[in-house]
RNA sequence: GGGCGCGUAGCUCAGCGGGAGAGCACUACGUUGACAUCGUAGGGGUCGCUGGUUCAAUCCCAGCCGCGCCCA
């Protein structure tokens, strides 16, 4: 017998590690299914489970639940990210609570510690999937930094170097002076922040009292000035071109030149160019082959390069002066309060500064091109489609992907480099001792390059690295292309670009064939959840507090294509209520036998209701796998929220409890069997997307076996009785009118009023018949008769094809009666004059489409129909008083 | 400045060319043997504004107003 009521955490610990036991999430390579695969997007591997992940994960989930249940061998990759920069920082901060520096312990002792880290936490965002209910095969869990996928990347990096699309090169870089590494664009945040742009003046050499004013929002980089430039077409200026002014401070001579990318009308319309430290200034250094000074160490003081004065101050430190003396010369023109956007690094939070440095670089615009023409040809599509656009923008627009890190944690690069700078790519070690001693012809020792790779530049290989790639795996030939890749749109440029782009080089089609892109779950007022906002609810919290299957669900309702969530808790109480009424109306089903009859056939059923339930759960089944399918995921849990609860529990269960306890013993056999019919087919439905509380309750249900192990609900529609659910619309209708009349009239809930239908055409009269029990039950009817003269005096029902009266001597006032007639009638002619006028409309019947109009003539119809009934009622009425 | 998106019931949001919907909240009633994490009934909307296309516009198009995100 079940428990009163669904208590999560006592079963999803029990059932998870039944799920586990059967290895439900198990991939089949040798079986003669059709594959369906999904890459799990890893997890950072020492992170902890957030609000994003359960969404992801759940929608995920759904997805190889369904596909596994309609019969094919599906593979959910699971695994995780070594993350370099985000885990090197959180091991490194615990060092620091401990006084300890990763430069004191030298790389191979910090780099065992994080290995130590990541064996103690490693496991935790795992085990919070498994708590979650996701089912991957767990058995095919992979890292990035594992021996397989390091030989991956080694691989992917030689190939590429050899195929020339690889390279070493001098040029600017986002550095993050904290963090002392080189980052990408995608890593630093642009915020606003109020400032000042200040005027100097250079003097113009050989011409005293001459100058040409420049602006800037960082001074303390004029002392890596190599020009002035102004428009060349700016008329201002033509006579300086050529000429060269005297660096302040510095002394250094300088030449003007002319170059579009001064802009005339911003400021003076002439610009300092320092051309290592600004990413603009740094091309129209190219163009004017201007010296590059670099001003900077790597912490972003002054170096040796400025003069004396300066040296070693901090960069902030060195603008303050830089200003003051400058104003003390003179030559401070104007300043001016300025708000601009400002590059910090989004995991340090300091200013990053352009710095020139030695980098290796991949040739992302060759590698894009394929990429760009998968998603123009549609062999890759995104859903929804107008993030294609997004994809399309930034490939189309593509840098140099920057893919060394000044690391310690990741793949360290396997370039080594000779006495003379000669670099030499190989998979090992030895290779490249090899090479070097045929170049140098003689044994020569080397040193590894000190810096590690990009975390994306291993993950972009997830999709076929997981799969054993660079051997030839069965699995690679089995699972590659992916079905679906399932992710967020901020991580479109970091991940899924660089997964088409490897992937296309690599294996030489596209690694998945549909990007689902899933919206942001923001709080309940719409703000992106941050640490520093406080704002951050925990899915496990919620878990803990409503059960998986709740949350599970919330997200799922609410994942509606293209719009954010904002998650409030309230929303998931109400899911929460959902499994609980999922969970009585089982309970119900248990306590009157209704078990599953083996062999049940749902089209032998006579009964009408059972004819009805059967057809609407064929219905609801069918809409629930269609919207899955076009990952319309709020549509499902929709469709099944109002099946089960607005039809199946409101109005199936309530009439089948007059039968349930009738006298006809086939009625009885027959309804029992349809109500655990019913009860086992729906929770088929929604085990993708409530996976506990189904197998909890179909394990209660005594037919054996896990839910999650079996077939999704194959019904032909042929089950669906378009006359029986007319009838029990009908028969709805009329409860549903009978219960609003008594509470609007205040009739005592306990009481029991008799029901009079008259006027009534023979199908009216024998639905009445046939319902009569539930008709009694549910509208608290003392009895339902069908009269041939409707008694005076009564408040009147109307309903397609009969009126029902309900003879209520003493409660009901006459005059409010004929009112309320009066209303129903007015509002019916209303209608009817709108429709009248949409028919009288030529333009209407003759250019909207037939079975446009021909609906309109049938609602017309049934509005007279109505109309007639109503006036009829009000008659009756007239005479009584 | 460029791109994407959003303004529908008090709140959160579906719907998106022909009859305005859900959940929550609210009001009234209710201890009917599944469920008070419940039941029954009810109130509540100029579908941001202005034009246009169309026989017909909450839905398509344009402009405007307000808001959000991404990229310069």
């Amino acid at each position: 017998m079940l428990d009163k009521s669904y208590r999560p955490a006592e079963v999803e610990t029990r059932i998870s590690a039944q799920w586990d036991e059967a290895k439900i999430g198990a991939a089949h390579a040798t079986s003669n299914k059709t594959p369906f695969s999904v890459m799990m997007p890893p997890p950072n591997v020492t992170g902890s489970l957030h609000m994003g992940h359960a969404f992801n994960m759940t929608l995920q989930d759904i997805l190889t639940r369904y596909w596994r249940m309609r019969g094919k061998d599906a593979l959910w990759q699971p695994g995780t990210d070594h993350a370099g920069i985000a885990t090197q920082m959180v091991v490194e901060r615990q060092m620091a609570a401990e006084g300890l520096d990763r430069r004191d312990m030298g790389r191979e002792a910090f780099v065992e510690r994080v290995w130590q880290w990541k064996a103690e936490s490693g496991g935790t965002i795992l085990r919070q999937l498994q708590r979650l209910g996701a089912s991957p095969d767990w058995a095919r869990e992979r890292f990035t930094l594992d021996d397989g996928l390091s030989l991956a990347v080694r691989t992917e990096f030689v190939e590429l170097y050899k195929a020339g699309l690889i390279y070493r090169d001098k040029r600017l870089v986002n550095w993050d002076p904290k963090l002392q590494t080189a980052i990408s664009d995608l890593e630093i945040e642009q915020r606003e922040v109020d400032g000042h742009l200040w005027h100097f003046k250079y003097p113009i050499e050989d011409e005293a009292g001459a100058f040409i004013v420049v602006a800037t929002t960082r001074p303390e980089t004029m002392l890596g000035d190599t020009a002035v430039a102004v428009h060349p077409e700016d008329e201002r200026y033509t006579h300086l071109v050529g000429k060269h002014v005297i660096l302040p401070l510095v002394g250094r001579r300088i030449p003007i030149v002319a170059d579009a990318y001064s802009d005339p009308e911003k400021g003076s319309g002439a610009v300092k160019i320092p051309p290592a430290h600004d990413f603009n200034d740094f091309e129209v250094g190219r163009r004017h082959d201007l010296p590059q000074v670099n001003i900077f160490d790597s912490l972003a003081r002054l170096n040796d390069e400025v003069p004396e004065a300066y040296r070693g101050l901090d960069r902030y430190e060195a603008r303050e002066k830089i200003v003051a003396d400058m104003e003390a010369q003179g030559l401070l023109a104007e300043v001016e309060t300025t708000r601009h956007s400002v590059p910090y690094g989004d995991r340090s939070g300091v200013v990053v500064e352009p710095w020139l440095t030695d980098q290796w670089y991949v040739d992302a615009a060759t590698l894009a091109k394929p990429a760009i023409e998968a998603v123009e040809q549609g062999r890759t599509v995104f859903v929804p489609r107008n993030w294609e656009n997004t994809y399309f923008e930034w490939m189309r627009n593509i840098q140099p992907w920057c893919i060394s890190r000044q690391l310690w944690w990741g793949h360290r690069i396997p370039a080594w480099y000779g006495p003379d700078g000669h670099i030499f790519v190989a998979m090992t070690e030895g290779e490249a001792a090899a090479e070097a001693e045929a170049h140098y012809g003689k044994p020569t020792a080397l040193l590894q390059d000190e810096d590690v790779l990009d975390t994306w530049f291993s993950s972009g290989l997830w999709p076929f690295s997981t799969l054993g790639w660079p051997e030839k795996t069965a699995e690679l030939d089995r699972y590659y292309p992916t079905d679906v890749l399932v992710t967020g749109f901020d991580i479109i440029f970091f991940w899924v670009a660089r997964m088409m782009m490897l992937g296309i080089h690599f294996m030489g089609e596209v690694p998945f064939r549909t990007v689902y892109i899933h919206a942001l779950v923001r709080d309940e007022k719409g703000q992106k959840m941050s640490k520093s906002k406080g704002n951050i609810i925990d899915p496990l919290t919620l878990m803990d507090d409503y059960g998986t299957d709740a949350l599970r669900f919330t997200l799922t309702a609410m994942a509606a294509q293209g719009r954010d969530i904002k998650l409030s808790e309230q929303r998931v109480a109400g899911y929460r209520n959902f499994m609980t009424k999922l969970w009585n109306a089982a309970r119900f089903c248990e306590m009157n036998e209704c078990w599953p009859v083996p062999g049940f056939d749902p089209a032998s059923c006579r009964q009408t209701i059972n004819r009805w339930i059967v057809g609407e759960t064929v219905e609801v089944i069918e809409k629930t796998g269609a919207a899955i399918e076009e990952y319309r995921f709020n549509e499902a849990a929709q469709a099944l929220y109002q099946f089960f609860w607005g039809e199946f529990c409101d109005w199936y269960l309530e009439f089948s409890k007059p039968l349930l306890s009738g006298s006809d013993a086939g009625a009885v056999t027959e309804t029992r069997a349809t109500a655990a019919w019913v009860l086992g087919q729906t929770l088929h439905a929604l085990h993708p997307i409530a996976p506990f509380v189904t197998e909890a309750l179909w394990e209660s249900m005594g037919e054996g076996g896990l839910i999650a192990a079996r077939s999704w609900p194959e019904l032909p529609v042929s089950l669906v009785d378009m006359a029986a659910r007319d009838e029990m619309r009908w028969v709805i209708a009329l409860v549903g009118e009978v219960r609003a009349v008594r509470a609007e009239m205040n009739v005592p809930a306990a009481a029991k009023i008799p029901v009079v239908v008259g006027d009534a055409t023979p199908e009216a009269a024998a639905r009445v018949e046939t319902h009569r029990a539930l008709i009694e039950t549910l509208a608290r009817a003392e009895s339902v008769t069908v009269a041939s003269a409707l008694p005076e005096g009564a408040v009147q029902i109307v309903l397609e094809g009969a009126t029902a009266a309900l003879p209520l001597a003493g409660v009901i006032d006459l005059g409010a009666e004929r009112a309320r007639l009066d209303r129903e009638i007015a509002k019916t002619e209303d209608e009817i004059g709108r429709i009248d006028k949409k028919l009288g409309n030529q333009q209407f019947v003759s250019r909207a489409p037939a079975e446009v109009v021909e609906e309109q003539r049938e609602r017309r119809a049934d509005y007279v129909e109505a109309k007639t009934k109503l006036e009829a009622a009000r008659e009756r009425l007239a005479t009584v008083r």
